[in-house]
DNA sequence: CCATCTTTGTGCACGCGTTCACAAAGACAT
DNA sequence: ATGTCTTTGTGAACGCGTGCACAAAGATGG
């Protein structure tokens, strides 16, 4: 296996956990909103309930940042702001390349969220001739062809992938090849890519599939008995016509052990 | 006869871990490109592979499950998708409404994600009643005012906002009220729901913001690692290199006290 | 200056998730 | 049938994240 081991290796060797980092936009998110309201200091009760966690866990995040805070009083919003800021990076200037302009990428090309933080897009890069050359959010679309060209005369380091699923690989890579380190992947299919280079995925389709774990759960409690797999799905669940039930108990509804030969 | 195949449910089906949960529609969705290849089994290292998880994470996982798999051979492709797609509860359809049909809505619309999976767009809905009576993903669009109406003539228990933040909660408030009780938020907003409601939130820009945390660290260390020696770089074979990140403490000297008044 | 009150920062314990390592189970060849 | 080989399923150890509970720190009032 030489391609073997990618996944992200924890980097945590600056002591803030993952988790916390995870949560610090949440926290900048709730500041920002203060301090626009001209709030002057919060504590982390308040700071708790706006960001929707614990004050407990908020503060010992904030304990891996430093004392930033007063006893007595709490925090002060603007101090705390830029503190998250400088930590996250957010005050520097972040090119991004957004790869794939079909409904999803021009929907987050519009999106307002990136530019509101730190984040720039430079480039709308899409491999379809037909896009070439559209305007798309007030930019117009360059050709996959110039991809490394457009990377590093920008000095991008941050690529966004929306393309169809088949094509996120070979954009990756060639992502990767160019000098990008860090993607955000909204292709739905696994990305490999070489020590150093962070992957973050969102995939719209699974946060819906847990979401159906969840709901069919709670369903399931209050009708235990209720229908049972209805109809099946395609292929293998049509062939478990005769259940033949073994052992199997399943009082909260479990199914026929047929397996396929 | 039998083909003593008697597996026992060690572990309760209400047992399954939540980091479980999450990694099933990635399991389900490797396994049903395999399927389409025409796969018949598969083992826990190449599935895991495909994944791109480990291998014995894997495999504890579906324990979760049962004990589905053949020592010797592997899993049953097409089994093993039936399986997870019933857990998972795909084997059912999914009517869900989506509130906010601007270019995110719109594009989450189109995305085909949804419909490959049980899921159903039952309805469009946004607020702007110039939008009402528009055809976006070969649906009309319908107005705010009839949500409740929909939610309840489709049994719709998974609402999907796409709102701006600023309208989120509110929506959020109505289709909890209506019987919603899953909900996907793209808003960039904290929802705050009753219990027995589950809520997944997707932001794009804290996926970002977290990528530029690390893309600063990267850029940082790269300049310490350059004057003081390779320190996290994967060695080639051996683990030469002995990590102990214990003994870390403050090279952070950056930190400007500056206390704005 | 002292007492009191508020809120932070954190030591500690606990539970969950991950990973290792291996015995058990079954396929397959002889 | 017996042995060998492959792969699963899981016990156990470990590390990370979370939340409790409290001492320390500083503000505030008298």
């Amino acid at each position: 296996m030489a391609t073997g081991r990618t996944h992200r290796p924890a980097t945590r060797s600056r002591g803030i956990p993952e988790a916390t980092v995870a949560r610090l936009p949440l926290y900048l998110r709730a500041l920002t909103a203060l301090s626009e309201r001209s709030v002057p200091t919060v504590s982390s009760e308040e700071l708790a309930a706006a960001a929707g966690v614990n004050s407990a866990k908020l503060r010992k995040d904030f304990s891996y940042l430093g004392s930033y805070g007063t006893r007595g009083v709490g925090y002060d919003v603007e101090y705390l702001v830029y503190q998250i800021s400088r930590e996250l990076g957010l005050t520097q200037d972040w090119p991004i390349v957004m790869v794939g302009i079909g409904n999803l990428g021009a929907a987050l090309a519009n999106y307002g969220g990136f530019a509101s933080r730190g984040f720039r897009v430079a480039a709308l890069i899409d491999a379809d001739p037909a896009m070439s050359g559209k305007t798309v959010a007030g930019m117009q679309v360059q050709h996959a062809d110039d991809l490394e060209k457009i990377i590093d005369e920008n000095g991008v380091s941050i690529g966004v992938i929306a393309t169809p699923a088949g094509a996120a690989q070979q954009v990756c890579d060639r992502l990767v090849a160019a000098g990008v380190t860090s993607i955000l992947n909204f292709a739905p299919t696994v990305l490999s890519v070489p020590d150093g280079v962070d992957v973050r995925k969102v995939d719209l389709s699974i946060e819906l599939q847990i979401l159906a774990f969840h709901e069919q759960r709670k369903a399931g409690e209050s009708a235990i008995e209720a229908a049972e797999g209805a109809v099946g799905v395609e292929g293998p669940a049509a062939k478990v016509t005769k259940p033949t039930a073994n052992d199997r108990k399943g009082p909260d509804g479990d199914v026929p052990a047929v397996m396929p030969a």
